[in-house]
RNA sequence: GGCCCGUUCGUCUAGGGGUUAGGACGCCAGGUUUUCAUCCUGGUAGCAGGGGUUCGAAUCCCCUACGGGCUACCA
């Protein structure tokens, strides 16, 4: 009998969500649901320091918008609550207690200023990356240095105690990651990692072992940042006993910036013209706003699959997954080991696919708001069935509704004056009112009619379609990009074409003329 | 600097000893649509370098280079 999979996503209220987050709880949330266990959603808020207000609620919203529900979290409760690290501050003390008194950990009382002039002497010594580990312990001010009197009295003092963790001499510490396989570290090279701060909230590292262990995790996913601590993890689990416990590990490949170097972070956003966040985020601190995929108008579904296949695959050649399809299908051994840059133009396309293949009577739920916001008036949703399903099909996001069509809802709009020199003939100009006329006598403003009444008078008048069909085109809508220019004209309506059609017609003559 | 991880078209990737190295995005060309987009067809372009192992390496091993992560009382 295998274990249940237990998953968690322990995102820090330290601003908003970006991408790379994000992507690391859809893969958790695959691969619960592909086993059919639980995902729990876990703040990991230790660092009051760093504590941004909003954020918290940004993560909820952000998962909420995507579909990623937790199982369990703060939210929806669970066996294994409290689910916020700093409502679990009793829980890491009695852990930590527990290794002090087997000596796996130690107090250690150097003040910042103690500890700097310790690099700082080391480094004059040539030594690159002075730390506190088991060649300097030796000489600083801890547990293992002091007398157990001096120590008591510091500790009952109460200022500038920490615990580091006792790391061993010279162990082996092989683990097994799902992605990259065997990886090991020797622990001489593994400094007396900080378990417990002076104002006795834990470290990552040791509230997420106790919390990973406590909650039954069996699978830890999380990003390759955290690979190289992950040492320290494992002697922490040894130092507790729990080695029957240790999850398994997955550590993710990071979301590099789309050109250049490194990893992506929050500034490439503004930096290259695209959202790294899943919604809009306004930063109080630096008085600065960030824009969401929400926003700026990706479907949530887009998203999902686009950051699904940035670092996985099926091995198929299917592109195109629901959510659904995914838990089917994930494997985390499939994840890719190295970095993948970010790529707005595959975004873009994903979220064209998604608009494409959804229904226009959804697509009217989702931008009707929006387009009778920006139109200050109420609209059909008849109308608004058939402009998305004109629309769907060249627009790459949501607010493209709304700008590429404007002139659905609007007839204040700049003409194209190339296409009006171009094709624009003076001669003509008699043959337009006499369509005019013709569109005005037509009983039934159907596309087909409204087509064959057009083309009957262009053929019959031995007219060529590129004189007549652009400048209709131009009158209407201002523009030469748009939906097939008989099908625009039975959705605006007789009234508003015949309109159109006569201002458009008097611009068009002034303008040959001057 | 040290430790750890990585490296296939411009980008995301398939491929795990014998393949014309496959797909997708982008780009280019053609077709459809007398617009734009969609759609269809075709094209462009890649195994970081050097050594091994092998009858044979993109694939296995080593070295180098390059990239990334970590190196806090941050996560």
């Amino acid at each position: 009998m295998s274990k249940e999979v237990r998953v968690r996503f322990a995102p820090s209220p330290t601003g908003p969500l970006h991408i790379g987050g994000l992507r690391t709880a859809l893969y958790n949330y695959l691969l619960a649901k592909k086993n059919g266990g639980k995902f729990l959603l876990r703040m990991e808020d230790t660092d009051q320091s760093r504590y941004v207000e909003g954020a918290e609620d940004y993560i909820v919203e952000s998962l909420n918008w995507l579909g990623i529900i937790p199982d369990e979290g703060f939210e929806q409760g669970g066996n294994f609550g409290p689910y916020r690290q700093s409502d679990r501050k009793d829980i890491y003390n009695k852990y930590v207690k527990k290794i002090i008194a087997n000596g796996h950990a130690y107090y250690a009382f150097d003040s910042t200023t103690e500890l700097e002039a310790m690099r700082e002497k080391y480094k004059a010594e040539g030594i690159h990356s002075p730390r506190y580990d088991q060649s300097t312990r030796g000489s600083m001010r801890n547990s293992l240095t002091l007398s157990d009197s001096e120590s008591d009295a510091l500790i009952t003092a109460g200022a500038n105690v920490v615990v580091r963790l006792k790391v061993p001499e010279n162990q082996q510490i092989t683990f097994f990651d799902e992605i990259r396989g065997e990886v090991s570290f020797n622990s001489t090279e593994l400094d007396d990692k900080v378990l417990m701060k002076s104002g006795g909230m834990p470290t990552y590292h040791l509230a997420n072992v106790v919390d990973d262990y406590l909650m039954k995790i069996s699978h830890v996913i999380r990003g390759e940042e955290w690979l190289s601590s992950t040492g320290h993890h494992v002697l922490l689990y040894r130092a507790f006993e729990w080695n029957d416990n240790i999850p398994k590990f997955a550590h993710l490949p990071l979301i590099l910036k789309p050109t250049g170097k490194g990893k992506l972070s929050k500034r490439d956003g503004a930096k290259f013209g695209f959202p790294v966040f899943p919604l809009t985020w306004q930063d109080k601190v630096e008085d600065e706003l960030y824009s969401g995929f929400r926003e700026m108008g990706f479907l949530p579904e887009a998203v999902i699959n686009f950051l699904a296949f940035l670092g996985w695959n099926p091995g198929t050649e299917q592109e195109i997954f629901s959510l659904k399809e995914l838990e089917k299908s994930f494997d985390v051994t499939k994840i890719i080991k190295s970095g993948a840059k970010f790529n707005y133009d595959k975004a873009k396309w994903y979220n064209q696919q998604y608009i494409i293949n959804t229904p226009e009577e959804k697509l009217v739920e989702i931008i009707a708001d929006k387009i009778e916001k920006k139109v200050g008036r109420p609209v059909e949703s008849k109308f608004l069935k058939s402009f998305c399903g004109l629309m769907k099909e060249r627009v790459m996001t949501l607010n493209d509704f709304e700008t590429e069509g404007a002139y659905f809802f609007s007839n204040s709009f700049q003409y194209d004056i190339k296409t009006i020199k171009k094709k624009f003939k003076i001669e003509n100009a008699l043959h337009f009112t006499k369509i005019i006329d013709s569109f005005k006598s037509l009983e039934k403003w159907k596309t087909t009619d409204i087509q064959d009444v057009t083309k009957g008078y262009i053929t019959k008048n031995e007219l060529s379609f590129g004189a007549i069909l652009p400048i209709l085109r131009v009158c209407l809508t201002g523009t030469m990009k748009g939906p097939d220019v008989f099908q625009t004209m039975e959705l605006l309506g007789k009234g508003e074409v015949i309109s159109r059609m006569t201002t458009g017609l008097e611009f068009c003559k002034a303008e040959v003329k001057g």
